[in-house]
DNA sequence: AGGAACGTGACT
DNA sequence: AGTCACGTTCCT
C-alpha cells in the first residue's frame, strides 16, 4: 500500500504551512521513525485488512497522490479522471491539501467496498465457489437495487474504470452488499460471507470481525476522517505539550470515530445497516437513521 | 461534561 | 526496551 507515501509526497496540508519553521525542510519526513507524520494512515489500514490480497485494485487507490516516480510506474493505467493533477505553482499548497482531501474522502469508501468485493471474489473463485451460492444475493428484491447501483456507477468510477475494478454494468457482481461491513478501518466481509465463499482461512477477516462483535480489542483510527489525514502535530494542545505524561496524541489528529464512545459507534454501526454478521436478508428498518458517513445500502452516502 | 493523568496494548 | 496512542480513571 503506497497511500501514505503519495500523501506525504503529494502536497503540504495548511499544519505544514503554520508551523513553517518545522516543515520547511524534508526533516518533517523522517522526524518520526514510527509513522505519525509520513505515514499516518498505512499502519493501522494495513492491519486492518489483507492488503496482500488485493490486486491492481489497491493500486488504483494511490494513483493520485503519488509523487512523479511512482506516477510514472502507473502510466500504463488510465489515472482516475476526478483527480486533478495541477501544477503546484499554480495552486497553493492548501488548496491541493483540499482537493486531495475531499477526493479521498470521496473515494475511500467505495475503494474500500471495491477491494472488499475482489478479494472476495477472487478468493470465491480460487475455492470454486458454489454456483447458487453468493450469487442468490445479487437479484433479490431490494438489495440487488442497491448493488447494481454501487457497481454500474460509483464503484467503477471512483476505482478508475472497468479495467481496475471489472465488475461494472456487464460485470455480474455477485455479491450481495449486506455482506459487507462498512466500518470506519473500511469494508470487510461479513462473517457469514466469508463462511459462505469458504474463507475462514482468512484469518484477518474473520479476526476483524470478531473484534467487531466484541468490542474488547483497542480500537483504531480510521485514517479517513481529516484529523486522521493531518500528519502535523501541532505541538500546542494539551495532547502535545503532556505528551510524555499525557499519552495523548494531537488533539487534531485524533480520529473522529475514536473520539465517540465505543458504544455510540457501535450503535451508529447498528442502525445504519451493518451489523457485524447479521447480513443480507434484515428487514428494512422503520426508520433508520443512517450514519451521516457509512452505510452499507447507501455507499454513496456521506 | 470535559480534560488530564495513568495503565496498558500494539508496534518497532 | 522504547515509543505511540487508546481506554479508563480521576479531578475540576
Amino acid at each position: 500500500w503506497t497511500m501514505s507515501s503519495g500523501l506525504s509526497a503529494g502536497g503540504r496540508t495548511e499544519d505544514q504551512e503554520r508551523n513553517s519553521c518545522k516543515q520547511d525542510s524534508p526533516v518533517i519526513e523522517r522526524r518520526n521513525r514510527s509513522g505519525i507524520l509520513s505515514e499516518p494512515l498505512s499502519k493501522s489500514l494495513k492491519k486492518s485488512r489483507t492488503l496482500s490480497q488485493y490486486t491492481a485494485v489497491s493500486s488504483a487507490t494511490s494513483n493520485g497522490h503519488k509523487d512523479n516516480s511512482e506516477t510514472k510506474s502507473h502510466s500504463a493505467k488510465p489515472q482516475p479522471p476526478p483527480l486533478p493533477q495541477p501544477t503546484v505553482s499554480a495552486l497553493t499548497a492548501a488548496k491541493l491539501d483540499r482537493t486531495l482531501e475531499q477526493v479521498l474522502e470521496g473515494q475511500n469508501g467505495l475503494l474500500h467496498f471495491a477491494q472488499a468485493a475482489a478479494l472476495l471474489k477472487r478468493a470465491g473463485m480460487e475455492h470454486m465457489l458454489l454456483p447458487g451460492g453468493m450469487g442468490m444475493g445479487v437479484g433479490s428484491g431490494d438489495a440487488g437495487s442497491g448493488a447494481s447501483d454501487l457497481e454500474g456507477t460509483s464503484v467503477t468510477d471512483a476505482v478508475g474504470g472497468p479495467a481496475d475494478f471489472p465488475y461494472g454494468v456487464g460485470g455480474g457482481f455477485p455479491f450481495n452488499p449486506g455482506l459487507f461491513i462498512m466500518t470506519p478501518a473500511g469494508v470487510f466481509l461479513a462473517d457469514s460471507a466469508l463462511h459462505m465463499a469458504g474463507l475462514a482461512e482468512y484469518p484477518a477477516q474473520s479476526e476483524l470481525a470478531s473484534a467487531i462483535n466484541s468490542g474488547k480489542k483497542k480500537r483504531k483510527r480510521c485514517g479517513m476522517c481529516p484529523p486522521c489525514r493531518r500528519r502535523i502535530n501541532c505541538d500546542q494542545c494539551s495532547s502535545c505539550r503532556n505528551r510524555k505524561t499525557g499519552h495523548q496524541i494531537c488533539k487534531f489528529r485524533k480520529c473522529e470515530e475514536l473520539k465517540k464512545k465505543p458504544s455510540a459507534a457501535l450503535e451508529v454501526k447498528l442502525s445504519s445497516g451493518a451489523p457485524g454478521v447479521s447480513v443480507a436478508h434484515t428487514p428494512p428498518r422503520p426508520s433508520p437513521p443512517p450514519s451521516p458517513r457509512f452505510c452499507c445500502r447507501c455507499p454513496s452516502l456521506r
